[in-house]
DNA sequence: CTAATGTCTATAGCCACTGTAGCTTCAAGA
DNA sequence: TCTTGAAGCTACAGTGGCTATAGACATTAG
């Protein structure tokens, strides 16, 4: 059995982050010791070392919690494991799309200026005028992390 | 001079978020009519339109509060605000950088499943296990919005 | 035994909004 | 002129995914 603290050190995670993830539902209740502190045998800890994994790779915590379930019928067929992936893949591929639209816009605004005072500087000219932009870069829809 | 929601609608702005903007202190106090509803004139709506077009280029609100007031003193050199617009970009790169990884891992990992029950699952197992993965994909730093 | 570290709960804060409730004000039509 | 409906007002709560703080209790090494 591993004390909250070595649970985290071993998956990766923050210590409070563990108490979050229990009191949202992610994570079951842990047993207690004698002096109530948690404790986590080896299974809660390839528990949280699945989320801490899935977090990385941009999941959230909602998706997380379905793969969670799905994970624990192992006799059910995967298909809904897929299409969360695939949705996440999806996801991310969206993402990437207008972030290269964006480093093409802030690469040509770096660029262009010429360095003279502000009134000139091209970077200031654009912010304030998007029709000098090269192309569109949707409005931010929830970039969501990393 | 334009009502809020005018100006909401020639910026691309909600009205709420307009009502934000003034009071975290990113936009000046509106002027007042009779009935004390908020009244703008075509200047604010520069202002407003500059910001909404740095947010969609994934600047923060401190960057943009930092680039309004650069932009008010047009005679300075432009230094502060091209490094702004470069660390923006260095940003933006490093997402892209961290995306592109993420997306060929779960490329990767919805490929390889052959779709059978869970206990067979690819997307599963890879999760639970990130020696599976291909590379590295570094803990999510703040993946900041869009 | 004591001191240092670890853990406990509860609460607040982060960013950039968005939504709600319960009002007041305004513009247009009858 | 009266009425209706849209638009505006303030203040506050909620989103996601944590992170930080305060003040009390538990455990462990020396
Ligand atoms: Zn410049
Ligand atoms: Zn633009
Ligand atoms: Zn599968
Ligand atoms: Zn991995």
């Amino acid at each position: 059995m591993l004390t909250i603290g070595k649970l985290g050190q071993a998956a990766g995670v923050k210590v409070p982050t563990i108490r979050y993830y229990e009191q949202i539902g992610l994570l079951p209740e842990a047993e207690r010791s004698a002096g109530n502190q948690r404790l986590y045998s080896r299974k809660a800890l390839d528990r949280l070392t699945f989320v801490r994994h899935a977090r990385e790779l941009g999941f959230t915590l909602d998706a997380i919690r379905d793969l969670l379930s799905l994970s624990d019928h192992p006799d059910q067929p995967c298909a809904a494991a897929d299409a969360i992936a695939k949705a996440q893949l999806a996801e991310i591929e969206k993402r990437l799309a207008r972030l290269a639209s964006l480093k093409v816009e802030l690469k040509r605004m770096v660029a262009q200026c010429a360095g003279g005072s502000i009134a000139d500087c091209r970077v200031i000219e654009v912010l304030g005028n998007h029709s000098l932009c090269a192309a569109e870069h949707g409005p931010r829809e929830s970039e969501g992390d990393s």
